[in-house]
RNA sequence: GGCGAGGUAGCGAAGCGGUCAAACGCAGCAGACUGUAAAUCUGUCGCCCUAGCGGCUUCGAAGGUUCGAGUCCUUCCCUCGCCA
């Protein structure tokens, strides 16, 4: 199969620009996409970018990730109801020392032919004067046209405007494009389906100074079948760094796709091909409590994302945490469930309480949920008498229910659970 | 600068001077049902405790009127619209 059917049959080409076909199968292509320096970790909706570059380059094409340190410095009104707060030179900075390294982890810098390139765009953008601008790149555009762009145009209709900063924003985009094409012989940009506009500016861009065709090709916005936004739980954006999203949550975050997305997740983020992935289709229809297609998608990203090593080891502490570990009262089997579960609580949300405190009278399980899971006290004791909480399997719906170090796994662990998917470890030392 | 509208819990949005910790919707959380899925239904959704017709702090900010203010008055701050 060639690129460009690979990417169309895994549902990657949301819109392209002509002949791009016929680019790619005539010969070694340079393509970038730019990724901002909002936070100092990607997140998972910068992944789709991330692996689709990593794809072209396995098949021998050359690969540009844009770290936007210029473009950073204004905001892409794209997909933006609102003007964005402006960053601080310093913010962005540190943001660029956060995602460089995450975005050298899915590309290859060795290939002699192809090798992939982390660039960022401050190095020109920053040194424009404003006249010389204004005349070598801006005389480019009419008003008009940036007028017509859907996310401009979007926000003269709002009530908030937007700022002659953001309204620039186009130009600089289109510019970057133009400087990886001169310096590069980059004639490929993609990203998310908002980026179109700021896409084919810049392919009109390239029309323009040097009379050259380039290319566009934009991913559709992942969705979820739930409504909900792809990328976000309760606990908020799940994240590239392990710092921020551990790599059990991680895992868990893709383990609990739903079933109507988990195929086409698999054909977005992972390497697998048809055959594979169509079997795994068929074990999704077929028999979807098994969850075989989540459990290959959960392992893959996660290996993709934190390496093979930290995968396993996510895997194996949830295998504990989730596994049936039937909690009985034999002595012998008491003890190696509490080696277990301490033996995994390094890599899954687990706290360590004092053990003394477990002496007498013990501690309050509200007090106990409360600092365990981190919320209030009001909202454990709601949690405890909503039957949402559990201790070693056993329910625990009474707010006056307290703990001794008799009710621990061994005397030495809990295991907490809180509704049907967060399970936290207890050590007490 | 002038005129007008408005600022209420994560968001949206009600709210006759008392029974307002504040309707309702969304999001969230929990329960039932399940498959660590979805849908649906139910409950819940400021904080604290000795858990009660309990205490405390909230309705842009600060003052004031009142036995009592989210609701009235004054000043200030901010947002939006129209006009200059």
């Amino acid at each position: 199969m060639n690129l460009y059917d690979e990417l169309t049959w895994r549902g990657l080409v949301y819109d392209a620009t002509d002949g791009l076909a016929d680019a790619f199968a005539g010969g070694r292509v340079t393509a970038y996409i730019g990724f901002d320096p909002t936070a100092s970790s990607l997140h998972i909706g910068n992944l789709l970018g991330l692996v689709t570059l990593a794809r072209l380059q396995q098949y021998g094409h050359a690969p540009i990730a844009i770290a936007g340190g210029g473009t950073g410095m204004i905001g892409d009104p794209s997909g933006k109801s609102q003007e964005r707060t402006l960053l601080t030179l310093d913010q962005i900075n540190a943001n660029l020392d956060g995602i460089r390294p995450q975005l050298a982890q899915f590309l290859d810098f060795n290939r002699p032919d192809n090798p992939a390139r982390v660039v960022n765009n401050a190095d020109w953008l920053a040194s424009f004067d404003l006249l010389g601008f204004l005349r070598d790149t801006g005389k480019y555009f009419t008003v008009n046209y940036m007028l017509q762009k859907e996310s401009v145009n979007r926000r003269l209709e709002s009530a908030d405007g937007i700022s002659y900063t953001e309204f620039s924003y186009l130009l600089l985009q289109a510019r970057d494009f133009l400087e990886l094409f001169e310096r590069y012989g980059c004639t490929l940009q993609m990203g998310g389906s908002d980026q179109w506009g700021n896409i084919t500016a810049g392919i009109e861009l390239i029309r323009k100074v040097h009379a050259k065709k380039a290319h566009g090709l934009v991913t559709p916005l992942v969705t979820t079948a739930s409504g909900a936004k792809f990328g976000k739980t309760e606990a908020g954006t799940i994240w590239l760094d392990a710092s921020r999203t551990p790599v059990q949550e991680f895992r868990q975050f893709w383990l609990n796709t739903d079933d109507r997305d988990v195929i086409a997740y698999l054909k977005f983020f992972t390497f697998l091909e048809r055959a594979d992935i169509d079997d795994l289709d068929a074990l999704v229809k077929g028999a979807p409590e098994k969850r075989n297609a989540q459990q290959v998608l959960a392992d893959r990203v996660t290996t993709l994302v934190h390496g093979a090593e930290d995968a396993t080891r996510a895997e194996s502490a949830n295998a504990v945490l989730f596994g049936a570990s039937t909690l009985t009262d034999d002595v012998a089997d008491a003890a190696s469930l509490a080696d277990s579960l301490l033996a995994i609580a390094e890599d899954v949300p687990s706290t360590a309480i004092d053990g003394a405190a477990f002496d007498g009278s013990g501690i309050s399980i509200v007090d106990v949920v409360a600092r365990v899971i981190g919320v209030s006290k009001s909202e454990a004791r709601r949690l405890v008498q909503q039957g949402g909480v559990s201790v070693n399997d056993r329910k625990i719906a009474d707010a006056n229910a307290r703990l001794t170090r008799a009710d621990a796994i061994d005397r030495r662990v809990f295991l907490l659970k809180k509704g049907g998917r967060q399970r936290f470890v207890i050590r007490l030392t």
